[in-house]
Order: C-alpha cells, then sequence, then structure tokens
DNA sequence: ACTGATATGTTATTAAGTTACATCAGTTGC
DNA sequence: GCAACTGATGTAACTTAATAACATATCAGT
C-alpha cells in the first residue's frame, strides 16, 4: 500500500550516510537545504547532492519526506523493515514528529481503491496540531 | 478535527472569485503558479495575487490544497459545509483527484490523538497511484 | 584495459512561497 | 464631511524548494 522498497540496501555510500546521519541525530525533521547548510564542511555544496542522497534513502524506508513540511525525518523504527501505512503527527509547535502506523487506516484506505478501482502507490497521513507536551506548558 | 470554517464567507472579492473560477472550471489541481498565468489578462501580475486569494478560499473551505503535489483544487462538494476528514486520491498519470470522507479514519485520528495527548488541527490523507480509467488503457 | 552501471560534482534554472511596503476602498464614529 | 480603522490590492525583491543538463569519477565484471 504504501511505499515498497524497490531497492536492495546493502551499503549507503559516503554522501547517505551523512545524510542519514544528520537527520537521524536531528531532533525534528530537516529540510533539504537545512541538510545541506549541516552538510558543507562534509564537502556539500549543492542541493542536488542532498535530494539524491534522499531519494535513496527514502526508497530503502530509512527516511521518511513529510508532504505537508517539505522536509524529511529519519525512520523511527530501528531496522525499518516492511510496515504498513505511516501516519505522522507534527507539532506545529516544537516541530516534533511521532509516527505511528495503522491497520485500520490502512484497510479503509485499500477498500476505498478496491470500489473505486484504484491502485495505490503511497498513502501520505499527517496530523498536523499540538502535541502533549506543548499543550501542557 | 480537520480544518474548521474561521472566516464567515459572505461575498467573494474579484480575486478570490477569479481564482476560485479558474480552479472550478480545471479538470484538475493547478498550482499557484499556473493559476498566475492564467489570470494574467484578468491583470494579476504576481504570485501574492494569487496567494492570498488561495488563503482565504481555503479557509472559507471552498478549496483544498494538496500538500504532496504543491496544488490546488475546488471542493467537490456543492455547498462545501462541514464536513469531516476528507482523502483525496490522486491519479499520478492523469492528475485526476477524487475526494472522499471517511468516517472511520477520522476516528482512528481522533483515537490516537485522544491516547496521546495531542490536539490535531488539520489532517491530510492523499494517496498516489493511478486511476481505474488510467488502468484501462 | 574496456564496458556499463552507479555515484558525484558543479552550474544554472525553474517552481513555490514570503517579506516588506505602498495604496485603495469601504465602514464606523464623531 | 472627515478622521480613524480595517480589509483588499498592487508591486518589487527575496528566500526556499526542486530539477535540468552536463562533466567526471568509481567500481564490478569480463
Amino acid at each position: 500500500m504504501t511505499n515498497r522498497e524497490t531497492t536492495t540496501r546493502e551499503t549507503l555510500t559516503r554522501n547517505q550516510t551523512l545524510v542519514f546521519d544528520a537527520l537521524a541525530k536531528a531532533a525534528g525533521p530537516l529540510s533539504a537545504y537545512t541538510i545541506l547548510d549541516k552538510l558543507r564542511d562534509d564537502g556539500f555544496r549543492a542541493p542536488l547532492q542532498v535530494y539524491r542522497a534522499l531519494d535513496k534513502l527514502v526508497d530503502f524506508g530509512m527516511v521518511h519526506r513529510l508532504e505537508s513540511l517539505n522536509a524529511f525525518v529519519a525512520c523511527a523504527h530501528p531496522h525499518c523493515g516492511q510496515h504498513g501505512l505511516i501516519a505522522f503527527a507534527i507539532c506545529e509547535k516544537c516541530g516534533h514528529v511521532s509516527e505511528f502506523s495503522n491497520d485500520v487506516i490502512e484497510d479503509q484506505v485499500r477498500g476505498w481503491a478496491a470500489a473505486n478501482g484504484f491502485k495505490p502507490s503511497k498513502t501520505t497521513v499527517e496530523i498536523r496540531g499540538n502535541c502533549a507536551k506543548c499543550l501542557n506548558s
């Protein structure tokens, strides 16, 4: 239903590693340009270096793209294998992103698709709002 | 759960009408810049004219923004009053967008939010894939 | 060493969205 | 009528996001 791993991941290239590490150690999602800035010292000069690495990482399922933010996060799941549809809850105050998967939503999407002859390739579910921590402060 | 109408709509301004009509008569979603081009003859010169109108129209619930496309569509529902969460199925071949609402998904989102102390303000559900028509051709 | 596939580097360009500032039109209060 | 306020508009400049085009490098397999 959601994105499948189309490429076999063996080893990350240098650039992919740098981009992934930048995302992994960040508190929240980063835009491609923010990543670029963080990696200037590692020799990154142009957006394309970041976008190319991101494309692969998303393909591998190690990174998710947040459509409503034009930004990217490292996948929260340690070994990031197969999971179904993933939903994101994005705090508009602190920027924190919670990732969860939900089979019921996935079934509903599949159901609508089946009923309408639609063949889904990727499903985006993003909830914008305020997280518990920010609401209590 | 999803976006609420925060502004009371009475009459559309000239620019809002122009932008809405452009969207309403389009077959699929349009980007802000595409709208701008269509409205050059009506005196539009700058992106901001489009964005300002779009902001209001989205506020009124007459237009939806497709996050995964950076584009906008006129709402499919005639009187576009209250509906709950709206999902979009977007054909990547022909660009056609189907809009549907789904209470089960809305409940799931609400449920997760309640369990996690998250207060949602807007929920995005976008399914990318291929529509029935395109699959049979 | 030669070939093909993948990864990289670099420049320039297109697309998307915002900031800042000036103006204009309608309304409300006096 | 006129000041004061509010919302809509126009315009230029700018930032941010993403891609196109082209050159080069790296490496596996033969």
